[in-house]
DNA sequence: GCGTTGGATCGACATTTATCGATACTAGGC
DNA sequence: GCCTAGTATCGATAAATGTCGATCCAACGC
């Protein structure tokens, strides 16, 4: 037997928030997290050897989880050279700030 | 050969983010990002029955995302008879607002 | 007492993912 | 050309995790 309501009249969120939690996904890693804050804290650009200098992870962890950052375009890497530079893209805490509030809007509408 | 830095004074964030990743981390998930949004939009609690009959999950799916929710504090639940119910944790938008500023901030000071 | 019902917990399984080593690629220096 | 160095990509592996079914627990009705 199915389980049955206690009342009437549910009110259950039926909208689309796969972006929402792309997002919310690339920031769930201690070590995106740090790149993340290591960037957001620069003036400028940081190479990828700092990171990989920095801190304790494979110079391929590094780079993938970099790749991470950059398909959710909360980062932006250019390569001068043989060296990859990465800056916090533009805009990148806004977006999650919208991502957050249509998750959970401030002023409830619906 | 240990990889060299291509300029002088790289500046590492060595911060503690754990917390912000947990909180990131409970936010990470489309059955809990809906069950988050069905919370925030309710005007009042939201009973389990009425999650387990609008989503297409198992009920030990659903309970098992509410007690994720419920460790990371973004949600409290209350049992009353055989029933249970959720609301949103009060607070719980602020805690991942400055969960947000702590790894991003908006006025870099460091 | 017993049976039922909603929810939580446990076990198992499949998928995802973080990490690493090895390799490929690209730009310089020789 | 060749060699080196920094980065990206590929493969493999181990750990984490989402999902489900089965079971347990608590409250209600009989």
């Amino acid at each position: 037997m199915s389980i049955q309501r206690c009342a009437p009249e549910p009110v259950l969120f039926e909208g689309e928030l796969s972006a929402e939690c792309a997002l919310f996904h690339a920031l769930a890693d201690p070590a995106r997290l740090r790149i993340l804050a290591t960037l957001a804290r620069a003036d400028t650009e940081v190479c990828v050897c700092d990171l990989t200098a920095g801190f304790d992870l494979n110079q391929s962890t590094i780079s993938h989880h970099l790749k991470i950052l950059k398909d959710a375009a909360l980062v932006s890497g250019e390569r001068r050279g043989t060296w990859g530079f990465y800056r916090l893209a533009p805009g990148a805490r806004e977006r999650i700030e919208r991502a957050l509030e249509r998750t959970l809007p401030l002023a409830v509408h619906a």
